[in-house]
DNA sequence: CCATCTTGTGAACAAGGGTTCACGTCTTGT
DNA sequence: ACAAGACGTGAACCCTTGTTCACAAGATGG
């Protein structure tokens, strides 16, 4: 069997398409580099994925996996809103560390037009969207999140704000959009972004006409 | 002379052209198809544009001025930090429902990697960057906005919430993905969108720790 | 150790698409 | 009205790239 070999180098075909897609996007990424890259060659790659198309879904399902491993350890554990938001910012910022040809390639999907972004949405946003709507809504019940906001639209700027946390540690645009608003790269001021953004978003979560409420 | 007639035409091819970058990205873009949607010969298109990159920066280029000409009848003129971002927005909303194709440009390319990203960054973001900093900054220190946080870092996350903003109204991905959170799209539901983002943008800007500062 | 089967290889094939250029058509100047 | 020039046209060229397949190399079973 040269299954055994090929196990590994496996991996190395999905982690090369995951790379050449999210800079590339689908239609310029070339199957002949990829092969390459990963050291096989273009017959064996299509031997296991059929084609480009194929390929490009196993890659995409590669990376929604370990998305979700990243979101089961922080959903699941009680807590308040603080303590809940600062857990997904810094799973999220480690995500994007490990992991971040995923984050390009979700970037470069997002971009792209038609049904299957469409359908990619409903996928990987319908999960975190109950998530988030459903813990702002307890939050809001317990009097720990202000009440004169629609919770659904809070977890809907919550959310960008996070789409765009992963994207700035990620992209080679939103990095250079950073340094031009805050100097430096995102690496090295992680920890400055990570309170700023907790600061940020606790005033925005916790404000209410009458006074703050500040949280237990 | 037919440039008389060649004058509309080259609107259109660039107009066809934002479109297809837009939705194909440079590298699955067709000229074949550009051209034809334009209603002209592929000849003309490259007598005009000399090659696809050549052509490709005009439709940035005419993208950029477009964006110039909201932004510009946004500053300027004086006002406090609610009144300011409420024109932001009013004039984001605009620019993605008249100008829908420059926006999934836009986003089309910061989703690209390299060399070109990054300068299309600057381009882009230098101008907006500097611009929010200073108005944060001297609502600071007019005392109408937080003193606690960086201005820096609040017009990072302010831009943040625009950029989501404009692709929410604009591309495929974004646009069910606000379905998802909120329900219905995001033209059914602009009051909505923008009175919430305002209360959520009042709020995150005007915090402080010792209590809140509510704008004169 | 040989026959057979499984699996990997990469040259070759075919389609698609960026680009060119010989030609036709329209405009201009006289 | 005609010659000269400018401009638009789109078929043809050629390179890139997705995909296949005849062959080679290694594994398996006896």
């Amino acid at each position: 069997m040269l299954k055994k070999l090929a196990e590994e180098q496996l991996e190395r075909l999905l982690e090369a398409g995951v790379e050449e897609f999210a800079l590339q996007g689908l239609a310029g990424a070339n199957m002949r580099t990829i092969a390459e890259r990963a050291g096989v060659s273009v017959g064996a790659l299509y031997k296991y994925y059929g084609d480009k198309e194929g390929f490009f879904r196993a890659c995409l399902d590669r990376s929604l996996e370990a998305l979700d491993a990243v979101l089961a350890e922080v959903i699941g554990k009680e807590a308040g809103f603080r303590e809940y938001a600062r857990r997904i910012i810094r799973a999220l910022l480690r995500f994007s560390r490990e992991h971040a040809g995923y984050v390009r390639l979700y970037c470069a999907l997002a971009a792209s037009g038609g049904k299957d972004a469409r359908e990619l949405a409903r996928e990987i946003e319908g999960v975190t969207s109950r998530l988030y709507a459903g813990t702002i809504a307890a939050g809001q019940a317990a009097g720990d999140l202000r009440r004169d906001m629609d919770p659904a639209m809070l977890a809907f700027f919550f959310d960008n704000l996070l789409m765009m946390l992963q994207f700035t540690g990620c992209c080679d645009y939103y990095r250079e959009r950073f340094r031009l608003y805050c100097g430096g790269t995102p690496e090295d001021q992680e920890e400055r972004l990570e309170r700023e953004l907790l600061k940020f978003l606790e005033a925005a979560f916790t404000f209410e006409e009458a006074g703050i409420i500040h949280e237990a």
